[in-house]
DNA sequence: AGTAAACTGTAAAGCTTGTGTAAAGGCGAT
DNA sequence: ATCGCCTTTACACAAGCTTTACAGTTTACT
């Protein structure tokens, strides 16, 4: 691979005719070259025997074979990067506990601009990746420690009982210890979705998060940051 | 500089003319340019051919051409945010059945408030990925030192507790040190809003920016300039 | 000079908006 | 049906932006 990865050629697999339309218009509208398969069986065979992708847009619910089966068998012989379209996030856990190879899941609807927000991730995570990149670290910082492997939490060496939402807020905050991280990056990396007008999702996990931290830890290692979002204390 | 963005000037599309007069004075009054057309095709050649907007307000159900394919045909070539106003009940199951292109969506009839909120969100959130977010360079100027990342100032190794607002205002005195700011590139940069007749938002931030600046180091390191505004000392 | 007008500094009141949190609602999984 | 958990709603509260007021200062003009 080269220092620049241009995308060029994507394949839609989605049984959504008026979706797969308004892509295929979108996506050539951005001077790529894009295919369009309408069913889960049709789009397999096409990804393997068709030319060669750079990225495959993959629907999870579609008629004759599903978008798991389909990335499944898919990913005995290709390593093409694939982002996974979902019905909303209700299956994000299922694609995290499967870690079938997705590169990234987006729930629909979704807007353009996101499409390309996460078409731009996946892109760029190839062009550095030449290696692969590694599991994920254990983090600790501030009496807090996180196993991502394992799913776990401990402050103080006191387990945490968080939700799969709660622990990657904490997540992103840890990786981004001592450093501002606002609402939208934090709904976009753990609910995928922009945050919205009167959203107040953000402000309740962080809420629960706090809560459940300070049970077991004095003080308040989360900062508020008013109009911004939050921040992770560093002492 | 210019990392800042800020929404200036607007297209609003829809057929009601009632609407888009009450639109028109009130976005204005706010400082906005707008611009408005009463039909889906003049306002898709005006989109597309006309002058650089940072936003669009479109109506959904209009004569000639509808705001969806207003907006298919607009996403072809351009990435502008678009907020789609819709009339109660009918669209809205097709809006989420097919949301692609548009950055939110606002039920007619809606007050001011929430219009301005939503606009806010938008531009909240394309400013963040257009300026990137935390490629912010840190500053260091005459004692002060600056972080954008963590929001954080410090004067002479200690830390103050500035609010938003006073440390946008920081922010721009020192990108610009030693150089004039006025009154009127603060008052746009940091609030989002030209400078009014007998406006002290901007005298009140600096006030409070040299009281809690003064109170960890001596010496007034911001220098007036009557009638024009401001700037930072470089000792 | 002397006076008026314009501008600035700042305290304090006023008001808007964001936030914390409890509680209800929704929705898929079990 | 029940559970778990994400999401929405509601409301009180606090932060902080904005306005007001007034005193002090600089500039303009006669």
């Amino acid at each position: 691979m080269s220092k620049e990865f241009h995308l060029q050629s994507v394949l839609v697999i989605d049984d959504d005719i008026e979706l797969t339309d308004m892509l295929s218009t979108y996506l050539s509208g951005m001077g790529y070259s894009v295919n369009v398969k309408n069913d889960g069986e049709a789009g397999l065979s096409e990804a393997i025997s068709g030319h060669h992708y750079d990225l495959i847009l993959l629907d999870v619910m579609m008629p004759k074979m599903d978008g798991f089966d389909v990335l499944q068998k898919l990913r005995a012989s290709h390593t093409t990067p694939v982002l996974m379209l979902t019905a909303r996030g209700d299956d994000y856990d299922r694609i995290l506990g499967l870690e079938l190879g997705a590169d990234d899941y987006l729930p629909k609807p979704f807007n353009h601009r996101e499409l390309v927000a996460r078409i731009k991730a996946i892109v760029r995570r190839y062009t550095l990746s030449a290696a692969g990149g590694g599991t994920e670290q254990d983090l600790l910082i501030n009496d807090i420690f996180l196993s991502p492997s394992s799913q776990q939490v401990k402050v103080n060496d006191i387990a945490l009982e968080l939700t799969t939402t709660e622990f990657m807020v904490l997540r992103l905050l840890m990786l981004n210890a001592a450093q501002r991280v606002t609402k939208e990056q934090i709904s976009l990396k753990v609910l995928g979705k922009p945050l919205q007008a009167f959203d107040r999702n953000i402000d309740m996990h962080v809420s629960n998060l706090r809560k459940k931290i300070s049970a077991v830890a004095p003080g308040d290692k989360i900062k508020t940051l008013r109009g911004v979002g939050y921040m992770l204390l560093r002492e």
